[in-house]
DNA sequence: GCGTCGATGGCA
DNA sequence: GCCATCGACGCG
């Protein structure tokens, strides 16, 4: 992995980034996806560092919200979600994909925000275009369920001096969550090209 | 540029 | 028998 160098500007920057502790994780689902754009995705695995600016998300709300997982009561996959904020609940969809989130709110308030897309930070080239694209190329798979964000293996940083514009819209890929198909649950950054289709 | 479809495996 | 997806294919 590329390491800036001796870049003041650069340095300044690193220094000003903070990491996101379990107070900002431990609310409602909704205000953490929204405030998650912008912040800087980390995974350190075997050596190398992977960095990624978060420009796309989706709040699941809870077993109420027939797209939740939860709303299909509390199994060994949905274990995590049940459990304390400021965790990642790692999942394979269509045998082949797998779907990073973060446990929000209170212990047994089942909910999560699902980390849809970003852009690679650090001089590393990658499409991180969707939630599968972002999980296969940052190396995050069910190997992570489970770890805990206020560790030093997978984190967010915040990064103050970063405001994007935050717009919202239904979420993606749910059709069989009845009206709540219609809920403007998903996050993105107007700004970022690394936004998956559609808008 | 669109819509449609198949891959592929864990889970309930 | 579903899927919080992706990429390949066929259109005309």
């Amino acid at each position: 992995m590329r390491c800036g160098g001796d870049n003041a500007e650069l340095m300044a920057a690193k220094r000003s980034l903070r990491k996101l502790r379990r107070s900002f994780y431990d609310r409602d689902a909704i205000d953490v996806a929204r405030e998650l754009i912008g912040k800087i995705l980390v995974h350190r695995r075997a050596g190398e560092e992977f960095r990624a600016r978060v420009v796309e998300t989706e709040a699941y709300v809870g077993p109420h919200d027939l797209a939740c997982h939860a709303s299909k009561g509390r199994t060994g996959r949905t274990e995590v979600m049940f459990g304390r904020a400021g965790h990642a609940y790692v999942y394979l969809i269509y045998g082949m994909y797998q779907m990073l989130n973060i446990v929000t709110a209170g212990v047994g308030d089942a909910q999560a925000v699902l980390i849809r897309a970003a852009e690679p930070l650090g001089g590393w080239e990658s499409d991180l275009s969707g939630p599968g694209k972002l999980a296969r190329e940052m190396q995050i798979g069910r190997a992570q369920n489970g770890l805990d964000l206020t560790g030093s293996e997978l984190f967010l940083l915040d990064d103050p001096a970063d405001r994007p514009r935050v717009v919202r819209s239904k979420r993606v890929g749910i059709d069989y969550a009845g009206e709540w198909v219609h809920a403007l649950l998903r996050f993105y950054d107007a700004q970022s090209a690394s936004v998956s289709k559609p808008r």
